[in-house]
DNA sequence: AGCTATTGATAAAT
DNA sequence: TATTTATCAATAGCT
C-alpha cells in the first residue's frame, strides 16, 4: 500500500517515521474498532509513540474492564499457588515488601534501558555502562553461536538435498534411455505413428530443488525460530 | 477490501463472523507489529474473541512492561488505589499480580545482564541486543555530558582562582613596597639595627593555589559527584 | 484451508 | 497538517 513496497524495519528518516506513525496509528485504531464491531470481540490497544505519547483504543471505551480480564486470563495459575499464603495472614507486610521489590526492579530495568538516567552520578553511569557492555558482549556471542549453528544445519540439509537430487537425476536419465530404446523397438517392429513418443519430463534440478526446500522448511524449525526449550 | 463493501455492524452469520474474525485478527496483529517496528513505537494489543479466547500482541513480547507503562501513564496515584484494595480485601488477586510482575521483571533484568539467555530465540536476542545497544549509547552520551560539564566548571573555577591569585600577588607587592619604604624611612631616621627587616613572606603562587583548590573542592560538589536531585 | 476480484490503506508527492 | 494519487495490501465471498 503506497508508492512502493515497505521494508519491515525502523524508518530512519524522522519526518517520514512521524508521518507514517500518525497514519498507521489511525489505521490500526480503525481496524481494532472494526473487528470489535464486526466480530463481536473485545479489543484493547495501547500505542506509545517513540516520544512516549499514549494512544489507546478499547471496545466500548472501557480499557479497565479489558485489562482486568486480561490479568484474570494471565494470572489464574499463580493465584492458586498463593492461596496458601492467604491463611498465614500478614498481608499488608507481604504486600509492602512485594511493592518495594517491584519498584527497585523497575528502576533497575529502566536504567538498563537507558531511561531515567538524568539523576545518576558519574560513578553509577560508569557501572551501568560496564554492565551493559559485558551483557551486550555475551548476547552477541550467543547470537553468533545460534547463527553459526543455523548455517551449518542449512548446509547439511543443502548437501543432503543435492545428493538426493543427483540420485533422482540419474534415475531419470536411465528411465529416458529405456523409453527411447522402447520407442525404437516399437518403431522398428510396428512402424507406427511416432506421435506417442514422450518428451523428457521436466523434472530438472531447478524446479525440484525449490519444492524440496519448501517442504523441508515448513517441517523443520530452524534454531532461531524457536526458544530452545519451551518454558 | 474484498468482494463488496462492508457495513460496520455485527456480522450476523456465525460462520462468516468466525472466519472474518480469524482473518482480521491476524491482519490486526500484523499491523500492530509493523507500526511498532517501522515507527519505533511500543504497542500492546489484546483481543478477546466472542467465545472468550485471548489473542495478544506486545512489542518485544513484553506485555507486562507495556501494561506497567500504561498504568504509570493512567494512574499516578497507585497508592490510593492500593488503599482501596486493602479495604476491599481482594488480597489474593493483588498478591498474584505482584508476584507475576516480579517474576517478569527479574527475568527481564537477567536478560539485560546477559544471563539466562540460553533459551532465547535469535529474534529475541536481536531485540535484546538492539535495546542494550541503544541504552548504552544514551548512557555514554549522558556520562560524556556530565564529564564535559565537570570540566568546564573546573576551568571556570581555575580561571577565578588565578584572577584572585593575581590580585593577591599585586597586593602583596604593594605591601612589600610599603614595608621597604618604611624600613628605609626607619633606617634613615633612627639608624637602628636592620635585623628586624622582614624577608618577603612566602605566599607566592604555587603554595596558595593548592590550598585554595582544596578548600574549594571540599566545599562544592562537582556535578558528577552527586545525583542532581536527591531522591 | 486456498483463490481472486475488489475495496481499503497508505507512501510519496503536494 | 491535510489532500491527492499511484500502488500495494487486506480481505469478502467462493470453493
Amino acid at each position: 500500500m503506497g508508492r512502493g513496497r515497505v521494508q519491515l524495519k525502523r524508518i530512519e528518516n524522522k519526518i517520514n517515521r512521524q508521518v507514517t506513525f500518525s497514519k498507521r496509528r489511525s489505521g490500526l485504531l480503525k481496524k481494532a474498532h472494526e473487528i470489535s464491531v464486526l466480530c463481536d470481540a473485545q479489543v484493547a490497544l495501547m500505542v506509545f509513540s517513540s516520544k512516549g505519547k499514549l494512544f489507546e483504543y478499547a471496545t466500548e471505551s472501557c480499557m479497565e474492564r479489558i485489562l482486568e480480564r486480561y490479568e484474570r486470563y494471565s494470572y489464574t495459575e499463580i493465584q492458586c499457588a498463593t492461596d496458601e499464603i492467604q491463611q498465614n495472614g500478614n498481608w499488608t507486610w507481604e504486600h509492602a515488601k512485594l511493592k518495594a521489590r517491584i519498584e527497585t526492579l523497575q528502576r533497575n530495568l529502566r536504567h538498563y534501558e537507558g531511561e531515567d538516567i538524568q539523576n545518576l552520578s558519574l560513578r553509577e553511569l560508569q557501572n551501568l555502562e560496564q554492565q551493559l557492555d559485558s551483557a551486550l558482549k555475551r548476547i552477541r556471542s550467543k547470537k553468533n553461536q545460534l547463527m553459526v549453528e543455523s548455517i551449518s544445519e542449512l548446509q547439511k540439509k543443502d548437501k543432503a538435498l543435492q545428493e538426493q537430487n543427483n540420485i533422482l537425476a540419474k534415475k531419470l536419465k536411465e528411465k529416458e534411455k529405456t523409453n527411447v530404446e522402447q520407442a525404437h523397438w516399437q518403431l522398428n517392429n510396428n512402424c507406427q505413428d511416432s506421435s506417442s513418443m514422450l518428451l523428457p519430463l521436466n523434472i530438472s534440478s531447478n524446479g525440484r530443488e525449490k519444492e524440496d526446500n519448501e517442504t523441508t522448511n515448513s517441517g523443520v524449525l530452524l534454531p532461531w525460530m524457536i526458544r530452545h526449550h519451551l518454558e
